[in-house]
DNA sequence: CGCTATATTGAACAAACGTACAAACTAAGG
DNA sequence: CCTTAGTTTGTACGTTTGTTCAATATAGCG
């Protein structure tokens, strides 16, 4: 199973402070770059021009193209899983949460660094959906994203105890998908309602928690 | 405005039997690559090889690569608004529609053609997700998808006069959204329920109408 | 049939792609 | 300060990309 790293080769000196900055400077732009194109709409060269950095430093730090991009899936993974999982814990504290506490403990974290201005969040939205969509990064959503996913369904679950654990995921998806939406499809609201902005975290977590309770209770 | 199109350069003579059947042979073949790999995952030669004709072929019946998705596009989309505009007006001829009934009404008519076993159907969802979340396409959204889309926003504001339209547009994108999630994340949710087949059209409307309801009454 | 517009084929093109590499350069550690 | 592991740079290689093109085959039409 675990075959494919024999030993990690051990630096033998630290990275130097310019080398991190250069990093993650690379990481960012790949972000971006991936998240407007795709995998295969981004090239290494689009990447290293937006990072200002020849092609050659992009393999140095992302290494492959596809290790690159993994790479740039998991960074924001890790935080994003464990403030998820502080909102499920701090909302278990206070009461038993309903379902609209568990989707905001769900929603909550990624809308709020997305709408805080951050727009490198934002462009990580595009990623996730791109990976929660397409089966070929099926292996990278089952790593970064299925085990937080999997905790908040059982949570789910528990609330509607006659709900088949399929219906619960289903409903789950739903959610993720009117969440990657309102993230990423803001431009489409506006161009069907005239212009209007639209979409904010409150209608989202009403309407899918509407849509859940009326789901499971079928 | 229209300066693009002088005047269609008029056939001598009709397209032979042969002709047409490449020609549809090559968008279905077209249709299942694209939805594989998106607009950059695909390659005319992909699509050739498996359409079993030179390459040259494709670029003869299809024009440019991005000619050849827009048509992939608009091919199917005719006929789906006509569906979906029809089943409208078949529900509105015995009474004033709910919001469950109006949601049917669009989403019915693209869930039956994809379950129908009509594999292409299925091909043509993930084509549909691609255009309506990357706003490089948008304007064949615009052209294909905004006008239905408009008119079920209209009826549905219509049952909610008090909300604004821009809120009922919201809806409507986490309704499409999770419709798209349900056509093309089944795998996904066997993925979190631990292998359990789930996702259909009756639980996805319960999910949209309540989710709708509650959304517009805030 | 014989003519001709169209369809088909396979080869060829320049451009862009991911990646590898050697040389030049920096900075950490003794 | 000198050594050396690590970083940065520019270039170059072999593929694959979308598209074009001349030649060949086919089928519609008088």
């Amino acid at each position: 199973m675990n075959t494919e790293e024999p030993q990690r080769k051990q630096r033998q000196r630290a990275p130097s402070k310019r080398a991190l900055a250069s990093r993650a400077r690379i990481l960012d732009s790949a972000e971006r770059v991936f998240a407007r194109g795709g995998f295969d709409g981004a090239t290494m060269r689009d990447i290293a021009a937006e990072a200002a950095v020849p092609v050659g430093l992009v393999s140095h730090h992302g290494g492959t193209k596809e290790e690159l991009f993994a790479e740039v899936v998991a960074r924001r993974a890790g935080e994003l899983s464990a403030a998820r999982l502080e909102a499920l814990a701090e909302v278990k504290a206070i009461a038993t949460p309903d379902t609209a506490a568990l989707l905001r403990a769900f929603i909550g974290p990624y809308v709020a660094r997305a709408e805080a201005g951050e727009t490198q969040w934002l462009a990580y939205a595009r990623l996730v959906a791109l990976v929660s969509s397409e089966p070929r990064w099926q292996a990278l959503a089952q790593e970064h994203f299925d085990p937080t996913a999997r905790r908040f369904v059982a949570e789910l679950g528990q609330l509607y105890p006659q709900a088949e654990t399929a219906a619960v995921a289903e409903c789950f998806i739903y959610a993720i998908s009117a969440m990657l939406a309102l993230l990423t499809s803001r431009w489409r609201i506006a161009a069907l309602s005239g212009g209007q902005e639209g979409g904010d975290i409150d209608g989202l977590i009403a309407f899918c928690a509407a849509g859940v309770a009326a789901r499971l209770s079928l």
